[in-house]
DNA sequence: CACAGGATCCGG
DNA sequence: CGGATCCTGTGG
C-alpha cells in the first residue's frame, strides 16, 4: 500500500473529490491498519466559495486549508464531532475535500455514514490536523482492483447559509452504495 | 471578557 | 424538530 503522491492532491478540487471515490483511507496509529473505502466526498473550492471555511480568511483554524496540498484538515464541529478533509491545489489556494462516508474494509467498527461518524469509527481527532497524507500512518491509497461505479453529484449538506454556493453540485457519492450518508 | 454560531448526530 | 456541547472568531 503506497500513499497517493502529492501531485494527486495538487489538482482541481472537483477532480480530486471525484477521484477519491473508491480509494482506500488508511489510518494505522498503532501499526494496525484501519481501512475504509471512500464512498462520499464534498469539494470546497477556496475563499470565493462561501460554504468553505477559508471564505472567512486565514485564521488559526483555517491555517492548514491555506497550506500545501496532501495534508489533513481536521476540525471539531458542533462541539462534539470531528470532520476530516484533504487539502487540495497549490499552497494558498485554500481548497479541500471533505470525506463524508466510508465503507468499512478492515479493522473498522461502528457506523461510518457521515463525516463525524467516519472520524469516530476510524479514531481520527484533531491531533491529526495538519498531518501529512504522504506518511505511513495516515494516507489514501489506490485499491488493488478498482471496481466500476457511477458517480452521483448533488448539493452539499448543511451549507444553506452559503447562498448560491449551496446550490452547486459539489457533493459526490458512489451510486447505490449502502454507506452513503444521505443517498 | 462575553457571546454567537457551526461542513453533525441522535432521539422523540 | 430540538438539544447536546465546545471551539473559534469577533467585538467591546
Amino acid at each position: 500500500m503506497r500513499p497517493l503522491p502529492r501531485s494527486f492532491y495538487d489538482r482541481d478540487t472537483v477532480l480530486v473529490a471525484r477521484e477519491l471515490l473508491g480509494k482506500h483511507l488508511v489510518f494505522a496509529p498503532d501499526g494496525v491498519p484501519r481501512i475504509g473505502r471512500i464512498v462520499e466526498t464534498e469539494a470546497y473550492l477556496g475563499p470565493h466559495d462561501l460554504a468553505a471555511h477559508s471564505s472567512k480568511g486565514l485564521t488559526e483554524r483555517t491555517r492548514v486549508m491555506f497550506g500545501p496540498p496532501g495534508h489533513a484538515y481536521v476540525y471539531l464541529i458542533y462541539g462534539m464531532h470531528y470532520c476530516l478533509n484533504v487539502v487540495t491545489e497549490r499552497e494558498g489556494h485554500a481548497s479541500a475535500v471533505l470525506l463524508r462516508a466510508i465503507e468499512p474494509i478492515q479493522n473498522v467498527s461502528g457506523r461510518t455514514c457521515g463525516p463525524g461518524l467516519l472520524c469516530k469509527a476510524m479514531g481520527i481527532d484533531k491531533r491529526l490536523n495538519g498531518h501529512d497524507l504522504l506518511s505511513d500512518d495516515l494516507f489514501i491509497t489506490e485499491t488493488s482492483s478498482p471496481e466500476c461505479f457511477r458517480i452521483v453529484a448533488r448539493p452539499r449538506i448543511g451549507v444553506d447559509y452559503a447562498g448560491a454556493w449551496a446550490k452547486r453540485k459539489l457533493r459526490f457519492y458512489i451510486r447505490g452504495n449502502a454507506f452513503v450518508s444521505r443517498p
